[in-house]
DNA sequence: TGCAATGTAAAACGTACGTTTTACATATGC
DNA sequence: GCATATGTAAAACGTACGTTTTACATTGCA
């Protein structure tokens, strides 16, 4: 494993668990288990290492979301849920503590929310047969809410969300 | 209009657009045209505002979702976004920058949640002539998904949640 | 008339921040 | 066998933080 990996998943970790503000670069070295200098080296600054973690993160949640129809979908956020906890969308609450103010970060927010806005599509076209952006919306609006109230809800939110869904494909099949 | 008063909404403001980390006690005083002394003699400390913030918004908030149905709750919703905007859940955000490690956020955040799981609990029950807690538990899921959707996806995400919940119960209604 | 109460302005508190620098150790490859 | 790269440890940078304090002005009520 090496140090932009170790990084990398360190600052994952402490960013979702206290905070992108709350966590200081000293907290970052310490679990990163090296010095600030080669810290620096590979991250740049705080900000650079923010839409890297962004960037990961990404890349490993959309990966899960390869699938072919819209249940597959709230089966994999349960997945998640269960593997990586329920803190929050990351994307979302990066971009609330900097106040969109810090433009590697919204930039990284802005790319995968369109790219799970299009993959949503995608499925439910799958699922469909035919194109539906309504019923696309409202699947997206049902996995960032099961998001969210499972912070509070618990893994019954995901359920919810997930027989929701199946309700308005059956519907929207027929 | 009083200190306090004056304190808490330009707090709100601040909290809300910038975050409650990235937002200094210099701006605090700025905004709310006070010295720092009679800041703290109002506000205790920056924890303890973040809190009667939460308090105040909690009061706002729930007084809007006094109806008698769950289609008049994403009205609602939609009122609230359209006049305060589409940041996120202030509670759930404020809970995530201090990693819930702040005693009187947490709390704050907790009260509220446990008012509006109840709230819309009770709304289902009104509108189905009987409780319906799975039903109750995917219209929370919708009102939250439509407050976090709305941040990117803007005030379409709150309206296809409106006619998601319509199709949801309109089938448990029969 | 005078004394609380309530406010401002501004400096000071110690601490912690993000970042850079200095000085040194350890490998790797030509 | 020496340069180059890559790492550590630790101090230093200036700035900004949350909070308290000092010194003074204004007001309202007994």
């Amino acid at each position: 494993m090496d140090m932009t990996t170790k990084l990398t998943a360190a600052a994952e970790r402490l960013f979702d668990r206290h905070g992108y503000m709350a966590t200081g670069m000293d907290r970052l070295t310490a679990a990163a288990g090296m010095s600030s200098r080669t810290l620096y080296k590979h991250a740049g600054n705080k900000a650079q290492l923010m839409a890297r973690v962004l960037a990961e993160r990404d890349r490993r949640f959309m990966a899960r979301l390869e699938v072919q129809s819209v249940d597959a979908l709230f089966a994999a956020l349960e997945d998640w849920v269960r593997v990586e906890g329920t803190r929050g969308c990351l994307f979302l609450r990066s971009r609330a503590e900097t106040g969109g103010d810090t433009p590697e970060i919204a930039e990284a927010v802005a790319l995968h929310k369109a790219a799970f806005h299009r993959r949503i599509e995608e499925v439910v076209a799958v699922d469909l047969g035919r194109e539906d952006p309504v019923l696309a919306e409202q699947v997206l609006v049902l996995l960032e809410g099961a998001t969210h109230a499972a912070v509070y809800r618990g893994a019954d939110a995901v359920s919810a969300a997930r027989a929701a869904a199946a309700l308005l494909i059956e519907r929207a099949q027929t």
